[in-house]
DNA sequence: CTGAAAGCGCTAACAT
DNA sequence: ATGTTAGCGCTTTCAG
């Protein structure tokens, strides 16, 4: 059944060089000599040849993989940042290897201990686990936080502040005044950072913290009725999205009662009903530029890397400007 | 930076054994004594060894991994596949190594072949490549298809006769006499088995094929607004969330002017508006089935495995009875 | 039941 | 610029 592959030392009989001389060809083409590459790559491409990772790792070299942890790979967000970090991972000729976490700290650590022998480097994606955890696995491999902060621990991230600055900006200029704003689970960095944020401007209601899902927001929508705030900016996306569908459930509707921004710009932004107002963050370029800063220190490289994202709003119908008759809650209230 | 490891060896010189018994306490536990054994559990533990995949790859055992290749892990459906065979994979000590195809049938076997020397087995989800190139992948590693039946392939996939009967059957039971069936993309194994399944029922309208996302929604429901039926089966949740939104762009309600029915059963059906009828797939189970047949497969077991799996009817608001006014297309002609 | 010895396929010094 | 020689850490014969 399982088909004997081909090895290194066929491709060197078939091009008729040692072994060594095949091994060079792939990983420092540049110390052998133009025919003999040229016999070489005809012998690979005429056998088939594909390299066994585990000989190549085994022998010292590089297991060309990098471990990926995410907290829940049904999160949009989480997905995109996946096929970001894959798409980089093929360009680099790197493999992917997948965990999914299930939200738990104890998960995160133990699969990156399982995963430790099996990758070069990790990609950890809004981790949980308490950072001195992690230094040991730093100890073992490069491990770079997707959107988490830490000392000691190269990683990027979103730009929290800019992330509420937009969102309230683009709420008080449409004149609103009374500002809510939700507070994350206290475990993400994520969470802590846009709650310092929020605490250096004026004027905000904190709202939360609740959980950063469908459900979170629907829970939201009920202390946002009951308030007199006319906009809020959600946690994220699919939270907002929550909050959207709970005006609606009480009979209200969005924009005209509550104004909502949302925070990531997934998909089902742009075709949900009303169209998702929201702070877009560069998914794309978070995995991108992760598995940068993989390869950086792959390479050797021991510079601390602090990347930060900048984030933009993007304006659709879920927000509007505040109603004059709305600028006092008593129009709110009466409704209720 | 990085630690050296502790070795195979290192236990063995802890537990005053040779290495080849604590490798048998690993592998094979029943052919060791009981005092050893436990002497070299002991040392294990105290030293905290972990054996290196590479190096037991290598001397022939087991690599401990399965690859699984979907079309787009953006899509919610293979999200959900992709976490409940990364949690049979925990179960059964495996790692799972995760490649995104981007739908092209290309990538699809490059990125296949290029896994197979570090993985024991593969899932493919949805694969759109011939069978006869898949065969190739097969004579090295065993494979199970995911959503795709094919000859000398081991696979689970859903009942797509189930699919459209359950569909159009709701509809029936609605008084809806006219109805449309979404037709998928023919490179997809479950459209050609859901067409063959359409022509095996009287009366349905046809339409498609169009994309099975969003904007194939979108398209549809142009069609569906200059058609007469009452009622539609989508190819899927998010499809059918387009013709939805289609609708409303056109001044239509769902489900006053079209009853429609999903498949899936995303998260997102749930907490749509309105709430999506939809035909449910047991998508977890779809998952734990593929890694079920990958142990059988492993195991040595040569029975062609072909799996299928149920589905059922929720019922929720995007669906009602006909109206008395809409048996016949003239009301709805006349709106437009 | 356990020790000994021989590789698995590859890379990395070290020669030439 | 290429050949030589050792292993990497483990499993698996084969002996005892």
């Amino acid at each position: 059944m399982t088909k004997a592959a081909v090895t290194l030392a066929d491709v060197a009989a078939e091009a008729g060089v040692h072994p060594s001389t095949v091994s060079r060809v792939l990983s420092r083409p540049q110390l052998i000599g133009e025919p003999t590459r040229r016999a070489v790559h005809t012998a690979i491409d005429k056998l088939g040849y594909a390299p066994n990772r585990a000989a190549r790792h085994l022998a010292g070299g590089r297991i060309g993989a990098i471990g990926v942890l995410v907290p829940d790979i049904t999160n949009p967000f989480f997905a995109q940042v996946v096929r970001a970090v894959q798409r980089g991972c093929r360009a680099n000729g790197q493999t992917m290897l997948l965990a999914d976490t299930d939200q738990r700290a104890a998960d995160e650590l133990s699969q990156a201990r399982a995963l430790a022998g099996s990758v070069d480097a990790f990609v950890a994606c809004s981790p949980i686990a308490a950072t001195e955890r992690w230094l040991e696995v730093v100890d073992e491999a490069p491990v770079v936080f997707v959107n988490r902060r830490a000392k000691g621990v190269a990683s990027v991230a979103l730009d929290q502040e800019a992330i509420v600055e937009l969102g309230v900006t683009h709420l008080r200029s449409g004149g609103h005044h009374s500002i809510g704003v939700a507070r994350g689970p206290q475990s993400y960095w994520s969470s802590r950072a846009r709650d310092r944020a929020i605490r250096r401007l004026p004027d905000l209601v904190e709202f939360g913290p609740v959980a950063p899902d469908h459900a979170g927001g629907l829970a939201l929508a009920r202390d946002l009725v009951a308030s007199n705030v006319t906009g809020v900016l959600a946690f994220n996306d699919v939270q907002a999205l929550g909050i959207v569908a709970g005006y609606r459930a009480a009979g209200l509707s969005v924009p005209h009662d509550l104004s909502v921004v949302g925070s990531d710009d997934i998909a089902a932004a742009a075709i949900s009903d009303p169209p998702l107002t929201t702070v877009a963050a560069p998914v794309e370029r978070l995995g991108e530029a992760a598995v940068d800063i993989v390869s950086r220190l792959l390479e050797g490289s021991t510079e601390r890397a602090e990347v930060t994202l900048g984030v933009s709003l993007t304006g659709r119908a879920s927000t509007c400007p505040v109603p004059a008759s709305s600028t006092t809650s008593v129009d709110k209230e009466d409704r209720q």
